[in-house]
DNA sequence: ACCAGACTTCAACCTGACTTGAGCTAAGTT
DNA sequence: AACTTAGCTCAAGTCAGGTTGAAGTCTGGT
C-alpha cells in the first residue's frame, strides 16, 4: 500500500494539515504511525477527505459526516453501494435545501410586488420552515400578529 | 407612538431577549430608555427584527445586515423604495445560492450514475466554485490527480 | 554526521451568534 | 409594604470548525 504523509495529503486534498489532524481527532479519518510517531495515511484517505469536503458543501456538519463515514472502510476504496448510499442521501439534502431557498425566493418576489409596507400579509415573515435548514438559534420569522412564546434553543 | 418592552418584542418576534440585546450592541436595532433605564422599542423594530431574521435565512451575516439596515430609519416604517432595494439584493443572493446548490446536485446525480469508484472523473470533486458560498476554510474539493499548494485561509 | 524542512503534541486563540449567570433595579399587583 | 416578574449590566461560557505558536523530534539528502 502506498502511504501519504500529512503534508502530502494536505497538498493533494487542498486541506490544511491542521484541519487534517482536527479531522482525525473527530474520527473522520485515521492514520497509522511510523516508528518515529509520524502519521501515514492510506491513499483511500484522499477520497475520504474529498467526501468530507463535498459533504460540508451539502451542509453536513462534521459530526454527521463522521457518522456517515463510519460505515466506510478507512483503508480501502468505498464500494459502489457505499457511495450510492451516501450520494443519495446528500442529494436529498440538496433537494430540500434547494426547495426551501426557492420558496423563500418566490415569497420575496411577491413582496417586491406588494411593497409590503405592512409586513402583516407578507409570506416572508410567516414561519415556513426554511428555518431549520441553517445553523442554530431561534427559528421563527414572524409578523405583527402571530403570537407565541419565544423559541428557546 | 406605541412602545414595546424587550419582552413584548421578544414574544412577538420570536427572538429571545438576549438576542435582541445582542442585536442592539451590534447596532441592528435601537431603543430609547425609560426613566428606570429599561429599553422601549418603537413598533417599527418588529419589522426590523423580521428583516434581520429573513436576511439571515438568505445567508447574510449580522454585520452585512447592520450595513443594509443602516440605511433604514430606526423608528418608522421603511419606505417602499427601501424595501425594494433590500429585497432585490437578497433575491440576487438567493438566486446565486440556488444555482450553486443546483449545480452541485446535478453533479451528484452524475456521480450516482457513474459509481465514481475512482473519483478522478467526478465533477463533485473538482473545484467548481460552489465553494465560496458557505463559511470559512480551505475552499477546494479535489481528486487524485489535481495538484496545487494547500489553500490557506 | 549534519542540516533543513517536515512532523509531533498541546494549549491557546479566533469568528459568529448567541446564551447563561450573578448581582442588582424597576414595575405592577395585591 | 411586600411580592413577583421583568429588566438591567457585564463577564464568561458555548459550539463549530478550525488556526497559530512554542518547543521539541524525525526523515531524507549530501
Amino acid at each position: 500500500m502506498e502511504w501519504l504523509t500529512i503534508g502530502e495529503l494536505a497538498d493533494r486534498s487542498g486541506v490544511a494539515t491542521s484541519a487534517l489532524r482536527f479531522y482525525e481527532t473527530k474520527g473522520l479519518i485515521a492514520s497509522t504511525r511510523t516508528d518515529g510517531n509520524q502519521r501515514r495515511y492510506p491513499r483511500a484517505t484522499l477520497r475520504r477527505v474529498a467526501l468530507i469536503r463535498a459533504g460540508q458543501e451539502v451542509g453536513l456538519s462534521l459530526a454527521e459526516l463522521a457518522n456517515a463515514l463510519a460505515t466506510l472502510p478507512h483503508d480501502s476504496t468505498p464500494t459502489r453501494a457505499d457511495w450510492e448510499r451516501l450520494s443519495r442521501s446528500w442529494r436529498q439534502r440538496l433537494d430540500s435545501q434547494i426547495s426551501e431557498l426557492t420558496a423563500l425566493r418566490d415569497e420575496l418576489a411577491d413582496c417586491i410586488g406588494c411593497g409590503c409596507l405592512s409586513l402583516r400579509s407578507c409570506a416572508l415573515f410567516n414561519p415556513g420552515d426554511v428555518a431549520s435548514a441553517r445553523g442554530t438559534g431561534p427559528r421563527y420569522l414572524m409578523g405583527d400578529k402571530r403570537e407565541e412564546g419565544r423559541v428557546k434553543t
